[in-house]
DNA sequence: TAAAAATACTCCATAGGTATTTTAT
DNA sequence: ATAAAATACCTATGGAGTATTTTTA
């Protein structure tokens, strides 16, 4: 019992006759024929009388039939499901947004997505690089867009390079540090705003592919000795506390350009120059696992975006 | 994308590996394999993850997965459903039965019927025979057992004889009439109580099969100048009424056996003999038209039933 | 190196085509 | 006599087997 007979079968009792029938199933009358023969003989079961003047079905074949129907109308869904989720129109896509591209990359990208596909379940989860490693890890997030320069390489997990920006430290322009070279540690005294960084800062997350000493390992140095420190995922919040309070702000220049192009912002620096690390934000998914074609379609977004982004810069 | 395919593909997602399914799948490894790439080319989505240690539905495959799941749980559901129809066990079946046959018949009929096919739908409308043809050439049941004295052969229909009695005129044992030879005409002066018979008692039936004069004709002369008559299907109200009233029943014999038996109803007779005329119940059925399964085990029933009942006589 | 999936090749079952026969009106 | 379905016969596609190669942990 295929589908294909099933399917001849409905036409059949849709047509009422064998030859026209056949036509429309774009097989001849003798092939139609012997399909419905097969059936019949499968289920062990008249489904059609013949008559002289053409075919209609008998009562039991009238309960199969409408069986095959609804079996048919599923077999149809199920191609046509296939086709939208290779077109990524219908699915469930969960993935997870550093705060940095959340705040540069996420709007447009989410817009995009939406516009084009309505039907699409989409949940953006915003956090910090490392807690989405963990979510990535536990497959609750299919990948993650974040800043990986803390990350160490992985047979397991794939990474794909989407934007090269330092971070770098900042205040607001009446700031006491503001305007002159600073020693280097000088910018300790004050409250530090960041998003959530490694362990340092969040005991209770286990630092699965941390790296140990890495170029932002001095930074790290840094940090490991701090005591005031405001923790958001939020690059919103945290430009508005540095622009409203002596915090020092550690963030890429890229997600404060305004204030920094307005100057109510600015780069603390040294005597070497700005105090700034560089910093790669990346698209990472778990080798081995197959993307879904709606991932597929935000990672293209998320790196179209990002690439003129980097082309505006 | 046909059943085999998607079974294969079920079976594998359970598995989580290609030779253990195939084995399950009573096919080989490279057969399973080369099936599921077929039916990953036909859908152009990709459906397991293959990894060293086994396989995984993709996401999207799991959307797949879960529809294949549902369309085989109902291909099997229809497979089961024929074999059912087949056995009788499922379907509706409505037909119909004469007053006599509903007497002597249908209870055991019934009984038996709806005991081993306790989930059939089963209608038995039991009415005069000139309406159950109407209805069976209606389609309004698959077909019925009555009287078939009244009708004329036709290529449409098909009678298969079922019991042969003679029906007569009967009347309560202290009936003006009882106990003596009388005159042919002399019955005409009672009340007549009988099941519906023929246009002469209804006028509204228009009769499609009616004989125009057959061995009954002389009957349906005597019935024609009648006007005292009381028409019911059922045997045991015709039966009560001739015994406490002067009616005169006509009625097959074997109907009201134990009357006769007990001597409380007697058969009218002329210097010639018992008033009585031949008649034969038959299954009657439309040419042509497949019976399904239930209305074959009915019939065989009915059968059975009359030629035991015949044996009795 | 071992285990698992994919491939190369071969075979055969069967779906389908053409031509013809049977059936029923 | 005609229209429709069934059948006989043939071909080709594709499903499945065996043996082998490729892949990945």
């Amino acid at each position: 019992m295929d589908i294909k007979k099933l399917r001849h079968a409905v036409t059949l009792s849709e047509e009422g006759n064998f030859a026209r029938s056949a036509e429309k199933l774009h097989i001849t009358q003798s092939a139609l024929s012997r399909s419905i023969q097969a059936l019949e003989g499968e289920l062990k079961l008249q489904l059609f009388e013949r008559h002289s003047n053409g075919v209609r079905p008998t009562i039991a074949g009238q309960h199969i039939l409408s069986g095959a129907r609804d079996l048919l109308r599923r077999a149809n869904s199920l191609q046509h499901e296939a086709e939208l989720l290779r077109e990524a129109h219908i699915g469930d896509i969960a993935f997870g947004v550093g705060p940095v591209p959340a705040h540069l990359l996420l709007p447009y990208v989410m817009s995009e997505i939406s516009r084009d596909h309505p039907h699409l379940n989409i949940t953006a989860e915003v956090q910090s690089a490392l807690r989405l490693m963990e979510w990535l890890l536990e497959e609750r997030i299919e990948f993650f867009v974040a800043d990986t320069t803390q990350f160490i390489p992985s047979a397991d997990i794939h990474y794909e390079p989407l934007l090269f920006l330092p971070a770098g430290l900042f205040v607001r322009k009446d700031h006491p540090l503001a305007g002159k070279p600073i020693k280097p540690k000088a910018f300790l005294d004050f409250t530090l705003a960041s998003p959530g960084f490694s362990s340092s800062t969040d005991s209770s997350l286990t630092p699965p592919n941390l790296s140990a000493d890495e170029p932002r390992g001095e930074l790290q140095e840094l940090l490991a000795t701090r005591n005031g420190h405001i923790v958001c995922e939020n690059v919103k919040v945290l430009e508005t506390v540095a622009l409203s309070s002596d915090a020092v702000l550690l963030m890429s220049s890229l997600a404060i350009q305004e204030s920094l192009n307005q100057g109510e912002i600015v780069p603390l620096y040294t005597r070497e120059g700005p105090m700034q690390w560089p910093s790669t934000q990346s698209v990472v998914r778990l080798n081995g696992r197959t993307s879904s074609p709606a991932a597929e379609k935000v990672i293209a977004l998320m790196l179209s975006y990002g690439q003129s982004l980097a082309g505006n810069k």
